[in-house]
DNA sequence: CATTTGACTAATT
DNA sequence: GAATTAGCCAAAT
């Protein structure tokens, strides 16, 4: 154990949030920072994600940009992974965007 | 400790 | 309406 493990507060929270993303749903980096009470802090989630390398439970593909544009698809192995994986759960994806965004938009304060 | 970056967002051009 | 700039905030170098 570290002596100060404390937490990786931003980072574990973004983790948390992004686990609580139910199946079929995605949700926006925004949405989830103002959830945390970052409210301006959007990029930190994306960074959080970043690091959610070995974070297998972090499903990453369900968070992209407030447009339900997958601009982060670049950061899965792959080219359209990130894609595959939504549609893999009923998204429909197409040109890098989610279809019917505002339906399966998850807004973790509503959830709650 | 100062600078850079980065998976955003909103406003402006 | 698309492209660019600016604002934000916290981690990484």
């Amino acid at each position: 154990m570290n002596p100060k493990p404390e937490n990786q507060n931003f980072f574990e929270k973004v983790y948390a949030v992004a686990r609580e993303i139910p199946y079929g749903r995605v949700t926006s980096y925004g949405a989830i920072a103002r959830y945390l009470g970052a409210a301006r802090s959007a990029r930190m989630v994306g960074w959080a994600m970043n690091a959610c390398g070995g974070r297998e439970d972090v499903p990453a593909h369900r968070v992209v940009n407030r447009q339900g544009l997958l601009t982060g698809k670049h950061h899965f192995s792959g080219t359209n992974l990130m894609q595959q994986l939504l549609e893999s759960e009923g998204v429909k994806v197409k040109d890098n965007r989610i279809l019917d965004f505002d339906k399966l938009f998850w807004d973790p304060s509503k959830a709650l």
